[in-house]
DNA sequence: AAAAAACTAGACTAGACCGTCTAGTCCATT
DNA sequence: AATGGACTAGACGGTCTAGTCTAGTTTTTT
């Protein structure tokens, strides 16, 4: 009788109706728009347009929504950078591929406002802040050290340490046009500006590691 | 009869007593702290030493205290970056000391509090954001692009936009160490560190504009 | 000394919000 | 038809907060 009734008190189980997707999807919005503590159960549950007991019974707390939100976006949004180099193409082209699109993803709506939320809460929420570094930078990091380091093979690039070389790399991309977008100072640019700051962010970076 | 008594209902004149600079110093640690919704009123008057009655009327809202303390903590945080060329000294020298100056300071947790907490609000109160890139990342472009035009006369680099080479040059210290301190994932570095990294963003600065 | 201004302590209002609970609906499976 | 899981709508308790108000105390100024 006692039998399997340790689950959560009134946690619903893998849900097959439909209605949890919608709830990510709105509480991705409220969260992003309005920070955690903007951001009301009432409001997340209207906008999903589901009653508030619904988004309890599947996330059980405010802050299990949240952490589930946040990691989800992270992997969503950094997953299509690094498509770039993985055929082995045209090396001094890939560089730039590279540079134009993690620099679109970064200056975008979403990713700015998931930064600003992280930030925000990375006090209270330290192992986000963590996932989100290992998820967001970290990864972009150790993918283009990978890349860098047949570069440096091939003699196209010089460097003897390719992981500051990637994260002085971005650094360069990020400019001071990234702090403005965090912002919200600037515009986000169209896809020929950010193709000329990321060029001339390739070309600083050959210069600084220019072979002999 | 009526005379001047036209100042908000209840504020204080200009406050020759000494309450109100313990209000400002109480609320800055309070607000960097627990950000904006996170700081309570009763909390910053219990920081104060004050009564809350005091702290409303000397600054009416919670809304103006807020904005009080930022742009107050900002002229602070940025006066002492550039004292580094004032006399017009060892012009290679200059460079490197205010790259560790400039780094020093950002990568301090009064400075990364801060930016976190204006990141966090800069949607609700979009003019402090503005106050603050004014005050802080643009008031450093603007002077080191002066000095990059010196030093591109001087011969000692080339650059035919000192202002674009500027945002450059910070965004090559900031790199990804700014990053993780804002993230609270790094320890505050030490002198010798922010002077190891200062001078490596300094040499690939000179590298990118190395004349002819 | 007296009047005015600054301040204190804390009760109070009004409202937002989290999370729970109740009562009832819809719908698929048995 | 009955069972039970997913869901709805909204009330509710408890907590927290911004801001007001009152009544009394200290400090400054005249």
């Amino acid at each position: 009788m006692v039998k399997a009734e340790a689950a959560l008190k009134g946690a619903y189980a893998e849900t097959p109706s439909g209605k949890r997707p919608l709830i990510v999807e709105a509480a991705t919005r409220v969260f992003l728009d309005l920070g955690y503590g903007g951001a009301s159960m009432d409001a997340i549950a209207a906008e999903a347009e589901v009653s508030k007991q619904t988004v309890y019974s599947h996330f059980g707390a405010k802050e299990a929504l949240f952490e589930a939100i946040i990691e989800d976006k992270c992997d969503q949004l950094l997953a299509p950078v690094f498509e770039a180099f993985r055929p082995g193409q045209d090396q001094a082209k890939a560089l730039n591929e590279v540079a134009w699109r993690f620099l679109s993803v970064i200056l975008a709506p979403p990713s700015t406002a998931l930064f600003r939320v992280i930030l925000a809460e990375s006090v209270r929420f330290p192992e986000l802040a963590n996932a989100f570094y290992r998820a967001g930078p970290q990864t972009a990091v150790d993918n283009l050290a990978g890349y860098l380091k047949e570069l440096n093979k091939a003699g196209v690039i010089a460097t003897n340490d390719p992981v500051a070389s990637a994260r002085q790399f971005f650094a360069l991309l990020r400019g001071d046009l990234y702090i403005c977008r965090l912002l919200d100072l600037a515009p986000e640019p169209t896809a020929e500006e950010v193709a000329t700051v990321a060029g001339e962010a390739v070309s600083a970076f050959l210069a600084i590691h220019a072979p002999d």
